[in-house]
DNA sequence: TATACGATCACCT
DNA sequence: GGTGATCGTATAC
């Protein structure tokens, strides 16, 4: 269990990209807010505590990614230049770009490269690890839906995890949110690198092959 | 100030 | 295969 350091993303963003597979998501979940009572024996006495049920840990295994690379790239959203949107972007390797997509669900993307080269990986699936009763309450999940489709695609992952724009610019060295190495090590070969997902509209960028996911994984978006 | 549209998803046929 | 939901952002005016 090993938190993934600045370094790791103030890297080339296509590196970034494949190594990420396999890495864990990993969340504080302070959204419960449920009483527990406990007892605990403290020199000899029986001492009752109330707490909060929060400090869950929320996870999943980082199954698809994209990269989405400089102001040159039509389909990054850094290509109209910096706005107060998009200077996350340009900022400090190691933070949370979360953007609002279609007036209804977000997206979480990591920066990367150095700062002030706009750049990011956008987190496209994941493989549910810890909470994963958490995710179907966050995402109103029908008990005969398949655990698959869980969080497999950027909008699913961020209402199952309940990330929102609050979490926008969270450093992912810090303790609210961040991202780990349990020793899960994904070869070259189980790799799958196609064109990225819903980017008609970028002209010449329309077909880079950017996107990154676990060959035979279940939990992908879209094959 | 007004308008067009998107790094999506669930549900429909 | 197609469509509607719903709103922040960029861009045009």
């Amino acid at each position: 269990m090993k938190k993934l350091s600045r370094r790791f993303y103030a890297r080339p963003t296509l590196l970034v990209a494949q190594d990420l597979l396999g890495k864990f998501l990993v969340m504080v979940d302070c959204g419960n807010n449920k009483i527990l009572n406990y007892k605990i024996n403290c020199h000899n006495k029986a001492v009752k505590y109330r707490i909060k049920a929060c400090h869950r840990l929320i996870s999943g295994m980082i199954v698809e990614t994209e990269a989405y690379i400089g102001e040159e790239d039509l389909a990054c959203h850094a290509s109209r230049g910096r706005t107060r949107r998009t200077e996350v972007m340009f900022g400090e390797p190691g933070h949370a770009y979360i953007y609002m997509i279609y007036g209804m669900y977000y997206c979480l993307n990591v920066v990367t490269e150095k700062k002030d080269f706009p750049a990011a990986v956008l987190i496209r699936a994941l493989e549910p690890k810890e909470g994963i009763e958490k995710m179907i309450k966050n995402r109103k999940f029908k008990k005969s839906s398949t655990l698959f489709k869980l969080t497999s695609g950027p909008g699913k992952l961020c209402q199952a995890f309940g990330i929102d724009k609050s979490l926008n610019g969270a450093d992912l060295t810090g303790n609210k949110i961040w991202i780990e190495d349990r020793g899960i090590k994904i070869k070259k070969k189980d790799i799958v690198q196609t064109k990225r997902i819903g980017v008609d509209y970028a002209g010449k960028c329309r077909n880079y092959p950017w996107r990154f996911y676990i060959k035979g994984n279940k939990f992908v978006s879209v094959n």
